[in-house]
DNA sequence: GTCTATATTGTGATAGAC
DNA sequence: GTCTATCACAATATAGAC
């Protein structure tokens, strides 16, 4: 499917009703009745749900990519682990509870990796493999860094810790952990 | 809604049904279907599928308590931190794989504790609490800790780590971490 | 405890005219 | 690029008879 300028254009408020609706309430419907149009038009512009549900993930992936790289810039030169870890962490979380239905849609099930853009799912880790080593043997460590900080999300999205829990104390234990973890750990 | 001899039996159906068909497919329909019985026949022994999805998810907390427990239970008297967060570990991993669109069914949205048996929650929680200390100030980490095990288990059952990882591998991080967080950690 | 009948609402998708 | 018409399903739930 050709990214025509209509489709760009249903794209963008298509992130906007799933946030809205929610994932389970989003859908060709749904996005049809929030651009004022039928049903059947879409199918001009998307191949179906897959293929919309794909175009939104990989938009997806290019934004929290774009999130974490500026926040890794961002640090001063002589940032040590600990900031980096910080950083790192603190992104992650902020980005994903900004677009809570679509971090959802991107983490909730397998991936359809032919019908997304070439790297899109790449450029979102690279930051994380470049915390915690390149080495073969380390992505076992950036692996379980990126479980640990998507638990803590995707409980808090969908509002499943205990009434009044301390969430960013829970984040400073990840923060705290991880660094002695982070490549080239000294402070 | 008592628990009649026929509302428990439908009950260990629900969860077969659940496991078979998925978290998206389960339903009143599905469980009618399974049952051998019209849809409506059900709302004699269930107040409708929230009460229904209820018991399933206090079932649920009943049984992963019980798993937890024994795993504690059959720890060698003077087991230390690591063994123990080790045992803890893997009886997680394990259980929530055994069942894991119920343990979706009870992570995946905000508990409706009016309807919960009292305690289920509470008791699925404790050997938690035992391992990091059940300070006020202890909480943060066990919470922590209850979030990486679950982003583990969540990503596993959705299929969502890359092709190839070495799931037992990020599982050894977590489990040579949190050793160290451990309650009265000395080796 | 189960049934029929019904209400209400929803979904994704296609053919073909304009 | 959008439309009408239609298909083929699916869902939760209630009333009232048996």
């Amino acid at each position: 499917m050709t990214a025509s300028r209509r489709r760009v254009e249903l794209l963008e408020l298509a992130e906007a009703v799933l946030e809205r609706e929610g994932l389970a309430g989003f859908g060709v419907g749904s996005l049809a009745r929030a651009a004022g149009v039928k049903p059947p038009s879409l199918y001009k512009h998307f191949d179906g749900l897959p293929d919309l549900e794909a175009a939104l993930i990989s938009r997806g992936f290019a934004a929290f990519a774009r999130d974490i790289a500026d926040a890794t810039e961002a640090l001063p030169a002589d940032a040590g682990p600990r900031d980096r870890v910080a950083a790192f962490a603190r992104t992650y979380r902020s980005h994903a509870l900004a677009h809570p239905q679509l971090y959802r849609m991107m983490t909730g099930g397998p991936l359809d990796r032919d019908r997304l853009d070439d790297g899109a799912e790449g450029s979102a880790m690279a930051d994380l493999l470049a915390l915690f080593g390149e080495d073969e043997t380390d992505y076992a460590t950036a692996r379980a860094a990126w479980a640990w900080a998507h638990g803590l999300v995707v409980l808090e999205i969908a509002d499943r810790f205990p009434p009044g829990a301390d969430l960013d104390a829970s984040w400073d234990v990840l923060i705290d952990t991880m660094t002695a973890r982070a490549a080239g750990a000294r402070s």
